[in-house]
DNA sequence: CGCACTGTTGTCAG
DNA sequence: CCTGACAACAGTGC
């Protein structure tokens, strides 16, 4: 279910309920999610561990462990269910963690695209996936400045696929950039590098802003069906183009388009972003 | 039934 | 290098 805000929700969710526990046994139901270890090797190293926190690297979801950290990547559809006592697994739960109080963390994850795996503490931000990623958007070091040279060098992308590149901005996917473009009032198949300056320094300023307006509320909750984990934001409320074709826009009153752009939906408002 | 679509990203070919 | 297409998977909706 995620996008950076919709991860640090999560974080900020399991944070209090996990840490400080150790872990006592892991039963692996679906080895597909475990990368680089055999499952055998991952749960050893797991079982004795515990977690001493729980961070947030742009999507990525960091177990600070007792030695190194479990590194979790959601993609489309994954989400951990805290348990306070044994609880039979719901379809689609691939790992189940039981902490030695007997509380249980169960991951679920209907398409299997999500990952876990083992990093030290040596390693964690030096090795893929972590030393792949851009700053955090909040960085002071992420300026308008650096952004506008970086997308400079992008001769044919488009600025929407540039800004969803997690190696060039930290943190936006499908929604949040088409949120994020609509109120910079930029057109999502412009060229990168065709933004002024001033251009994008607006992008960065409104992409910090819908991150941070959307952790305030929880994310965003799309295809809502039910989550027993409690995590349902309200962000969706607040949503100016995606989802929302069809409809009119709520600054002009023209109507929102769809499009395909680099094989996602793209929604934007043909009035408000020119090309 | 078939096909398009879905909050992601790693891999591969040109 | 850069870029776009595609795959990984399961479910939903038309």
């Amino acid at each position: 279910m995620p996008e950076l805000p919709e991860v640090e929700t999560v974080c900020r969710r399991l944070r209090p309920v996990v840490s400080g526990k150790t872990i006592q046994a892991v039963d692996v139901l679906d080895s597909k999610i475990i990368r680089g270890l055999d499952a055998e090797e991952w749960v050893h190293h797991l079982v004795g561990e515990t977690i001493m926190d729980v961070e947030r690297r742009g999507k990525f979801i960091l177990f600070k462990l007792t030695n190194g950290y479990l590194v979790s990547h959601l993609r489309m559809e994954g989400k951990f269910f805290p348990y306070e006592t044994f609880t039979e697994p719901v379809k689609h739960t691939h790992i189940v963690i039981t902490f030695t109080d007997q509380s249980t963390l169960h991951y679920n994850d209907v398409r299997k695209f999500g990952t876990m795996e083992l990093r030290t503490n040596e390693t964690i931000h030096t090795t893929p996936p972590l030393s792949l990623l851009a700053y955090e958007p909040f960085d002071e070091r992420v300026t308008g400045e650096a952004l506008h040279q970086r997308l400079g060098r992008m001769k044919s992308r488009a600025i929407k696929t540039a800004l969803l590149d997690q190696s060039i901005f930290v943190g936006l996917g499908n929604i949040y950039v088409d949120e994020t473009l609509f109120r910079a009032g930029i057109h999502p198949i412009r060229k990168a590098a065709s933004l002024s300056g001033e251009e994008v320094e607006r992008v960065r300023v409104e992409a910090v802003a819908v991150l941070t307006e959307a952790i305030e509320r929880g994310g965003s909750t799309i295809r809502s069906y039910t989550n027993p984990d409690g995590v349902t934001g309200t962000f969706q409320e607040r949503l100016y183009v995606y989802g929302r074709a069809g409809e009119p826009c709520r600054r002009c009153g023209h109507e929102i388009e769809k499009m395909k752009l680099g094989g996602r939906g793209t929604h934007f408002c043909p009035n408000c972003q020119q090309r």
